[in-house]
DNA sequence: TAGATACCCCTTTTT
DNA sequence: GGGGTATCTA
């Protein structure tokens, strides 16, 4: 043990000391050379620089229970914060291994946003708000700047809600409150950003409100406008640590360099290479310029990585060395060479998705010279979550049981949301976007005029909209069917809150930190929730609903129910359902894996489907063209997480078409399959094309007339594909394969088409060119209608009928 | 008031 | 292909 210990430590730290002597042995156990330098530095700043698959996680758990079992640092006087709350959980779980109980003490171990909270929650009263304010998600933050843009008479069609509130958003990234947003932004929103913003801000705090990116906002606020607020914190919380440094953004940032200012115990950990999350304000330059920020810093680099082959790895190091103002790193490792990275093109989305499914059962017979895998290791990773349903489907009609990561999640559904809602208005009478969100559904004859007149009440009075409808009552306002049903629901609202209880009860504080939330009293939340659903009608009313989804509308209701279980009140759960928006339904079946690249960073599989590399799709045409060079290298990264989760078997492919919008697209393969290097990919052609002359060239070809595509679709169907590694083949590099795509379609020299002639094209038939832009054609076609079509996908077709099908 | 139809734009990634 | 909105009709 190092010499941190000190002769004034109490008996407590001694023992504490003592028993980590103990543990030490073990949470320094098989720690390399640089993970033990990691863990050993625990004063000052100290930037840790972890490639992908290196043990950081490893490296920080053990840091922190070295802290503790060293009595540096008390678990309470630790700060340790992530981005996701999987990866605040997993932290736990390993220091709890490590060290028992004593994790238990770690009230500061959790992501940006729930210790935000926390801090809000205390100190709501400096930013205009209240303790018990609610947490507004995505939805209700749309309506809520619906009804501002209508106010501000702008038109919605032309300025759309969402872009404002991206807008708004991301100002709130920046750290920018309403009156510090730079004159350079004035354009923003068609001029009337700020304003907006402005009266954004007041209509929540007038609903005791606040957004995502308020939490972190208003700490920033409440640390720099409250020193002695801020000099408390910083006294209590002695040494931090931040995992994922490169995504933090400019909030982040200066929510850690106040909290660090004193005593500049700070540890972050990160990985340049993997900074995904540019588009939700993200800096990688806070990790550049970590050393400047923190002078003297000791920045230590993992480079020894214990997950990937070193075939995986030298693609993955290849496709990443594209981009500029890297820290740069040279990951290597033990493992032996395995199999090398695949790559393979396919016709279609829907033959990619096949290919893929009799893969992984070809994998999990045993195939490839490999033992059998369960599917439980393998993922499909895929850029955007709309491409996960061809494997969805293909996958269910050969039943091949999958998970979907990050799909609609459990509290995203219409039917929680709304069960939630009324959970939010019995809670609090003042909430009017749940107000809003509830007073018809079920139909209770409340349309359009009744709830403007409850509306008009409201405003004039100055109440939330529960009262305005109780005034409107009394005065006689709602006309007769539609006032029964208000009434009744309105009676049934005060009831339940009456029932929730409004007086919270004292909080619990220990060493000067609130401990407890203010709880409730009274009836069971359980039972009340329940009651609530019954009565209003609202579960009857799925019940009396014959659409095939109402059945497991009721059962996530259910569901909803049992989840208050593990809650001691409903604000407790409304809050955890408001900062834990992911859904791991922890399942032991062996499934298949499908998630989104963004959704992998962390996660690692034996055997992994890299789909769609495809240019424009992957990387993605919108990256690239909101922020440029940027955006690309951005995306490059994403190949880089993406080739690195791979741990023994990682298969590239990518489609010559696609469907986008329901609308068929050819589509070239991704530039960054030109930069993988060709000595460690291994080009795979699927059967039944013929060997010389591979590829998409060879598949344009093949798939030209309807009578080779039914063929195709024979040969596709036998399971086995076949090694292109003998002989000459044309292509035998990814650069090539890439490059054969744009010889046939014709890029640089190809015949193209003018417009008025006549085509050929093997899924849609004939058509008449109308336009061409190098050798991108907009063709119409006699009975597909108007399409993109790349040349190459065509033939001349002057003076043939066509043939009716 | 509410259901049905017609048309619009669209889709990256998420705490 | 899909969801949301605007408009029309029972």
């Amino acid at each position: 043990m190092s010499s941190e210990t000190t002769s004034g430590q109490s008996l407590s730290q001694q023992a504490m000391a003592q028993a980590g002597q103990a543990a030490q042995a073990r949470y320094m156990e098989g720690l390399n050379e640089p993970q033990r330098e990691a863990v050993a530095a625990m004063d000052g700043p100290v930037l840790m620089l972890a490639g992908a698959g290196t043990g950081k996680t490893r490296a920080l758990t053990a840091r922190i229970a070295h802290l503790i079992a060293t009595g540096t640092a008390r678990p309470n006087e630790i700060l340790a914060v992530t981005f996701t709350n999987k990866a605040a959980r997993e932290m736990k779980n390993r220091i709890g291994a490590l060290l028992g109980d004593s994790v238990e003490g770690m009230r500061w171990l959790g992501t940006f946003h729930s210790i935000g909270v926390k801090l809000l929650r205390r100190h709501a009263e400096l930013v205009g708000l209240k303790p018990g304010f609610t947490i507004l998600d995505t939805d209700d933050q749309l309506r809520l700047l619906k009804q501002l843009i209508q106010a501000f008479n702008i038109d919605e069609k032309r300025w759309p809600a969402r872009q404002m509130a991206s807008i708004i958003d991301g100002w709130k990234n920046r750290a920018w409150r309403p009156e510090s947003v730079p004159g350079a932004e004035a354009g923003a929103y068609n001029h009337r950003g700020t304003e907006i913003y402005a009266a954004y801000q007041d209509r929540l705090r007038t609903l005791n409100a606040c957004d995502f990116g308020d939490l972190l906002l208003h700490a920033v606020t409440i640390f720099q406008q409250h020193p002695d607020v801020l000099a408390q914190y910083q006294r209590w919380l002695r040494y931090i640590l931040v995992d994922e440094y490169q995504d933090t953004n400019v909030v982040q940032y200066l929510w850690l360099r106040l909290l660090a200012g004193g005593h500049k115990n700070i540890c972050c950990v990160g990985d340049d290479d993997q900074s995904i999350y540019g588009w939700r304000g993200a800096e990688v330059g806070n990790i550049l310029r970590f050393e400047r920020d923190f002078p003297g810093a000791k920045v230590i680099r993992l480079e020894q990585n214990y997950r990937s082959t070193p075939h995986i790895l030298a693609a993955a190091s290849a496709v990443i060395a594209g981009n500029e103002g890297r820290l740069g790193k040279t990951l290597w490792t033990e493992l032996e060479e395995g199999e090398k990275v695949r790559l393979i093109g396919h016709w279609d989305g829907e033959e990619e998705a096949r290919w893929i499914g009799d893969e992984i059962e070809a994998l999990e017979r045993g195939a490839r010279g490999l033992e059998p895998i369960s599917r439980n290791n393998m993922a499909i990773l895929v850029r955007a979550s709309h491409q996960m349903r061809a494997f969805e489907d293909r996958f269910l009609s050969i039943g091949l049981p999958y998970r979907v990561i990050g799909g609609p999640r459990f509290y995203e559904r219409l039917e929680i949301r709304d069960a939630m809602a009324y959970f939010r208005l019995a809670i609090s009478p003042t909430d009017d976007l749940a107000f809003e969100r509830i007073v018809n559904t079920p139909k209770r004859g409340l349309g359009d005029k009744a709830q403007q007149t409850i509306q008009k009440v409201a405003r004039a009075a100055d109440v939330p909209l529960l009262m305005g409808a109780r005034l409107a009552l009394r005065d006689g306002l709602i006309s007769g069917r539609a006032s029964g049903a208000l009434r009744l629901f309105v009676e049934q609202m005060e009831r339940w809150h009456d029932a929730v209880g409004t007086a919270p009860a004292a909080p619990m504080i220990e060493d000067g930190l609130v401990i407890e939330e203010p709880r409730d009293t009274g009836l069971s939340h359980i039972e009340l929730a329940e009651q609530i659903l019954d009565e209003t009608g609202y579960t009857a009313m799925w019940q009396a609903d014959k659409s095939p989804d109402a059945q497991g509308r009721l059962e996530n209701l259910k569901e909803l129910i049992k989840a208050l279980e593990n809650f001691e009140n409903l604000q407790g759960f409304l809050e955890h359902v408001a900062l834990i928006m992911d859904n791991e339904s922890e399942d032991s079946a062996e499934k298949v894996t499908i998630m989104t690249l963004h959704g992998a960073k962390g996660l690692e599989f034996p055997v992994v489907f890299l789909p769609g590399w495809e240019d424009g799709l992957f990387p993605s045409q919108r990256s690239m063209d909101e922020t440029g060079r940027k955006g690309l290298e951005e995306e490059r990264r994403l190949a880089y997480v993406g080739i690195t989760r791979a741990e023994r078997l990682c298969t590239i492919s990518f489609a010559a078409n696609r469907r986008v919008y329901g609308q068929w697209q050819s589509q070239l393969p991704s530039r960054f399959i030109d930069e993988l290097p060709a000595d460690h990919v291994e080009v795979l052609t699927p059967p039944g094309l013929y060997g010389g002359g591979f590829g998409a060239a060879g598949m344009s070809r093949a798939s030209s007339t309807v009578e080779s595509r039914a063929a195709k679709a024979d040969v596709y169907a036998s399971p086995g594909w076949k090694r292109l590694q003998s002989r000459s083949q044309m292509t035998a590099t990814p650069a090539e394969l890439g490059r054969s795509i744009a010889r046939a379609s014709g890029a640089g020299d190809g015949p193209f088409f003018s417009p008025g002639e006549r085509v050929m094209h093997p899924k849609f038939g004939l058509g008449t060119i109308v336009a061409a832009e190098g050798d991108k054609m907009a063709v119409a076609f006699d009975r597909a209608g108007e399409k993109h079509i790349v040349a190459r996908f065509l033939t001349p077709a002057e003076g043939v009928d066509d043939v009716p099908f």
